[in-house]
DNA sequence: CGGTGGATTGACGGTTGTCAACTTGCGTGG
DNA sequence: CCACGCAAGTTGACAACCGTCAATCCACCG
């Protein structure tokens, strides 16, 4: 059964903002759904027809130029909202990083749901107006920072969305993407990605035991590096 | 007196899905704004106090690094809505490029009357969503795209929100922006930008009879441009 | 133990940024 | 109305950073 009050992103997804009945509602026109890593959910030009909640795994939206160089536009996580709704495009795929798993719903059944409920509309308009926030943050990365700046700027975004807050010490990072992930959402390629990373090991700030797993041993010194030089 | 009904973005702006009385209630809370060219409404960093409606003139919006790097996040016009609503902080400065006219609200008092009225947060949430789709297609031309590309694309951009549609024969631009204006906008520096130009005049694919002011002669080649190449 | 795909490293070249000189356009004041 | 002055824009020479291409390395899989 799909019980939303067991749902594992229950207090955090905009679904938060719903009565129990109105819960129910919602539900009837949901379903589950897993992807495995590397799945595309929907493709960039496609009619959006799917939007949804994140309940597990990590998502990128990404976009491409005609002749198949690739930009990812964000990365989602659990509890956060994907897909196009009041709108007939979507202008990205989205991509499942990790194995995951997520809430869907027809998009037309999902935008007369949300006229019906302001307390969704709601919260659908607080997380929208913080990814485009984010969005906007990550347009000054590719427009104005070096690539040292920008790897740095993406280590501490990871430690924001993926570490426990405030441990002292070394903090312990299992990446989600790998590196071409990472230069795609960099707008850097994968060599540049990987030579800033080998530098930033080299100088004592991060070490790397292996591919997908990252220590930040100065924490100090990368934000000197995401901020500015 | 303000009045909401001579208003030239009444038709267009949020407002639009307003009664009669509801729309007298949000006049009673907002006031109108001149703006000279250059000047600033709010800066980046400072706490959200102030949103409101694009009347006449052009804005942009931009975040500078700590060391002085400019990045142009957006750019507004007449029937635009900008200012960060739902929430404590702006990350970005808004600034005049034109003399321009604003219907402003102190945000606390829009929020209120946002919560009460669900067409205004709909509008605002349909109008939230097309500016994350725009800012996304944006990031892909930032971190993807060569400077031919992005100078192509922005004339494009112009001749989609400036020109008459659908005219035969050369396009005639003025435009809002100077040339460092444009730079900060395509994440370029402001002699690439000339270059480019010169480039493009050079080609036969535009023409400019002054600083401000460009004249599209090969609609077909810029959109080659653009596209890729 | 060997294969495969991701990651790293190196050599090189191109695009764009930097610095500086010069030109052009525009507004002001004589 | 013309001339001057300044800001905006253009052009050139050069350097740096990053992308490209290619070889190699390494982790993880059977």
């Amino acid at each position: 059964m799909n019980d939303c009050s067991q749902c594992s992103v229950r207090e955090r997804a905009i679904c938060q903002s719903l009565s129990e009945e109105a819960l129910g509602d919602l539900n009837r026109i949901g379903r589950r759904q897993m992807l495995k890593r590397g799945q595309t959910m929907t493709w960039q030009g496609d009619e959006s027809v799917i939007v949804g909640n994140v309940i597990d795994g990590v998502f990128k939206l990404s976009a491409s130029t005609m002749d198949g160089r690739e930009q990812t536009l964000g990365i989602m996580f659990p509890s956060d909202f994907i897909g196009r709704p009041f709108g007939p495009k979507s202008n990205h795929s989205i991509v499942a990083l990790t194995d995951a798993k997520v809430c869907t719903f027809m998009r037309a059944a999902f935008d007369d749901f949300a006229r019906d409920h302001p307390d969704l509309e709601h919260k659908l308009l607080q997380r929208t107006l913080t990814e485009l926030d984010r969005t906007r943050q990550w347009m000054l990365l590719l427009g104005r920072r070096s690539a040292n700046e920008r790897v740095a700027a993406f280590l501490l975004e990871m430690v924001a969305r993926l570490a426990e807050p405030d441990t002292e010490g070394p903090i312990h990072l299992e990446l989600p993407l790998g590196r071409q992930d990472i230069a795609d959402l960099l707008g850097l390629t994968i060599e540049t990605v990987s030579r800033q990373i080998t530098q930033l090991r080299e100088d004592g700030v991060i070490d790397t035991p292996n591919r997908r797993t990252v220590v930040i041993l100065d924490r100090a010194a990368l934000e000197a590096c995401a901020d500015e030089a």
